[in-house]
DNA sequence: AAGCCGTGGGG
DNA sequence: TCCCCAAGGCT
């Protein structure tokens, strides 16, 4: 471990700490949603809409998912499709499906009961060492380290700790530091205030650290380095990929989607035909060729795109160009995870933030 | 270990 | 416009 966090740790006055970071949460702390009570399923749903998401976008699709799945019976015989569609949206979709199978390995496994120890807690799928932290921590008051992005940032400052916190491994030493320093007789409070701190005062750039509760404690602010710490490397640029999209109506009036492979991105999630462009051959050939070839299904298709539109992914970028087709046959027996849907229905499945955006424009083009 | 996995907001 | 970010986990 770092030699000169170690002295650090050792300076601070651990229970002055804790009692100024505590106090400073219990008057400022914001009301929000998953606060009302201590419900282990509340608590732990938030943790993983929370994870790697804003407060302010979380917080309208969690009252929503808590009314439609209040329970984590209600949430276990729920159909996934009404799971994903509640999450449409919020990105990061496999924290949905990991969600509802964790849930119901809860129901059938533990009674319904979230389980309380860190061994079978973190074994639930999409319950990584941050969320069991934060589940014992919050809804048991069990003294664990809950160690997220504005963990590492506080401590980072408040203990000069140069590691990359971008790096996997960095996350030890921060929980160690956290054993070290959590408020055995209140760990709920003690984690969600350095969060809430993270959040509100120690905020990546220009910290407000003259209104910090903990500022006495901080090494960065005697210093004057706060904008040195943390160290973040930052993350490759994103590639592009050109996609060709495709919409195809039937003689019933009803459109063309196709269901993503359960595996990967936007798994499960529905679409309209789509396909990387080879650059082989005229947009409108290649599209009319994996019509034929994917769906089984002759079709003209425009020559000349009738929307473009951009999506950035964390990792990639998605160049699209959006085409129409007419169908050229009667034969509409679809191969695959394809079918033919009305528009309510199309309303009614769970679409990727673009081809949402892409289905509202049609609908006003029509 | 490092790449994959979404989205919308802010500087 | 571009980049970074925001209560991470999985492989």
């Amino acid at each position: 471990m770092n030699k000169n966090f170690d002295q650090q740790l050792l300076k601070v006055n651990k229970y002055s700490f804790q009692k100024d970071l505590i106090e400073w949460f219990e008057n400022e702390m914001r009301e929000l949603p998953w606060r009302q009570n201590q419900d282990p399923y509340r608590v732990w749903v938030s943790e993983i809409m929370l994870q790697q998401t804003r407060v302010d976008t979380v917080i309208p699709f969690y009252n929503r998912f808590m009314e439609l799945f209040p329970t984590i019976e209600t949430l276990a015989y729920a159909p996934e499709e009404k799971v994903l569609k509640a999450w449409e949206g919020l990105g990061y979709y496999s924290r949905a499906r990991n969600l509802q199978s964790a849930v119901r390995e809860v129901h059938e496994q533990y009674g319904g009961t979230v389980p309380n120890t860190p061994k079978e807690i973190s074994s639930l799928k999409g319950v990584g060492p941050y969320t069991a932290g934060a589940i014992l921590s919050i809804a048991y008051g069990i003294p664990e380290p809950a160690v997220d992005g504005n963990v590492m940032r506080v401590l980072s400052r408040v203990l000069g700790i140069w590691d990359d916190i971008s790096k996997a491994s960095s996350r030890k030493i921060f929980e160690e530091a956290v054993r070290h320093l959590i408020a055995e007789h209140n760990p709920s409070y003690f984690n969600q205030a350095l969060m809430e701190l993270g959040a509100l005062i120690c905020s990546p750039t220009s910290p407000s650290c003259l209104l910090c509760p903990v500022n006495e404690h901080c090494l960065a602010f005697a210093e004057g380095i706060q904008s040195e710490l943390p160290v973040k490397t930052r993350k490759k640029s994103t590639k592009m990929i050109d996609i060709l999209t495709v919409i195809v109506q039937n003689q019933e009036g009803e459109w063309l989607v196709n269901q993503r492979p359960s595996h990967g991105l936007l798994a499960n999630l529905w679409e309209f035909p789509n396909l990387e462009d080879q650059q082989n051959a005229p947009t409108s050939v290649q599209i009319q060729e994996f019509l034929k070839v994917d769906f089984g299904l002759e079709a003209i298709v425009q020559k000349e795109p009738w929307m473009k539109q951009d999506h950035v992914f964390s990792h990639l970028t998605w160049k699209m160009l959006v085409f129409t087709a007419d169908l050229n046959t009667q034969e509409t027996n679809l191969y695959q995870r394809a079918a033919w849907k009305t528009e309510q229905e199309i309303e009614e499945i769970a679409l990727p933030v673009s081809h949402r955006k892409i289905w509202r424009q049609h609908l006003l083009n029509k």
